[in-house]
DNA sequence: GCAAAAGTGTTAACGTTACACCCATGA
DNA sequence: TCATGGGTGTAACGTTAACACTTTTGC
């Protein structure tokens, strides 16, 4: 057994739903697995918990390793505990969600897979174990957390505009929004810088850029502020 | 090393935040270890997880072994995974808050117990490990639940009366409630009975008694009933 | 010039909040 | 009889929801 296996805690693992979003619809991050058991099929990235380590560093951890993404959004959703969920020996894992931008698209192939590739959440294929129990648990709880804290963001790249941001919404939510509401009510919480740029590239009226401004969200939420949509 | 002790998960363990209400104020259940580490002292009731067990039935059932108390609410709140927060090895430890009503007050002392005690919430001992933080998060966790689970009743006797009702709510959330719109919202929802009795022994005017309607929320909530307080 | 998406205010309905007096009872 | 807590309705306010037309631009 290799020195890193020493490390590892058998029986604790992570398993990571990373969201996307492309093109008006909402994405998730698979990894075909490279050794058994479920060897050659579309699953979860996650792994092991190590023995000095944090849940949130292995979420971290893992996620660089399989996907070779950093620096995203990450939330713990709940723990996995069916005794037959893994099916050599008994492993708990603890669920995470990831929001990635697209500008951390593309994604390289790490360690123990063979293919790495973005799924439309509604043509998922197939998944092993309890991963397609653990997405739906993730989508719920990002369906919660949307809408009381400013995390949609991270789903668009760091300049987008209010059209972008309202699909954004309505693919998450699974339902139309009212134009004019949705931008009055994020207007008057005054986190958006309005650019002076447009869109490019676009095919018919370009919309303006905008940008998030965090240090005004922080700034504003010690002042009360309650983030809602 | 005896035959219960091999059953158990050495690494993960479960505690529990016991809360009660009495007399107006929120209250906790701790227990005084009988074991080392920590020996003496009020913690949280816990324990270790079994090998086949579900962490729900884990939780249950340390409550039972410990308090004595069964069939109460119960729901994890979060995990905790500091390093060093046990001494003598690493162990992941799985929140959990219950809520128990008066007439499943008196406790007994269980196994690895001296004794049993309820405490105010702010009247708390010293707590070992990271109890403390555990009992912070417990409460954060009901004080978002209680606000939109009809929950709050678990902490009750089945037939209480609104002041009753109102003060709990109050003690919880830490601030005063109109009495009026309290009423007003809470009837809003059909889910209390009226009942022809009011309570006894009390000084003053006595106050109706009511039941929480279960079966009625049931139906209700399919229906689309969203409970808010 | 027309099709497609961006941008923009007002009103009605609803839910929430604020607020004060009378009633029943025990001491 | 008075002190204590129980019980009751209404009006102002703020929030949310519904709704239609003009502007820009690529084809």
């Amino acid at each position: 057994m290799s020195h890193v296996l020493k490390e590892i805690i058998k029986n604790l693992s992570v398993d990571c739903a990373i969201f996307g979003f492309e093109k008006s619809f909402l994405e998730i991050l698979l990894i075909k697995r490279k050794r058994n058991p479920e060897k050659g099929r579309w699953a979860l990235p996650g792994g092991f918990i190590k023995k000095e380590e944090l849940v949130d560093q292995a979420a971290k951890r893992v996620l660089e390793e399989t996907t070779g993404i950093t620096n995203l959004y990450l939330e713990d959703v709940a723990f996995f505990d069916a005794p037959e969920r893994f099916p050599l020996w008994r492993v708990f894992t603890f669920g995470y969600f990831a929001l990635v931008s697209p500008e951390n698209y593309p994604v390289h192939i790490g360690i123990d897979t063979t293919d790495v590739k973005w799924f439309k959440l509604n043509e998922l294929p197939d998944l092993p174990f309890d991963h397609k129990y653990i997405i739906d648990t993730a989508l719920e709880k990002l369906r919660n957390r949307v809408r009381y804290r400013p995390i949609g963001f991270e789903l668009l790249p760091a300049k987008f505009t209010l059209p972008q941001l309202q699909h954004l919404y309505e693919s998450i939510l699974d339902k139309k929004l009212d134009k004019r509401n949705f931008r009055k009510k994020l207007m008057a919480m005054n986190l958006l810088q309005k650019l002076e740029e447009k869109e490019t590239n676009n095919i018919k009226r370009a919309a303006y850029l905008y940008r998030f401004d965090k240090k005004n969200y922080n700034k504003l939420k010690k002042q009360g502020l309650i983030f809602e949509l």
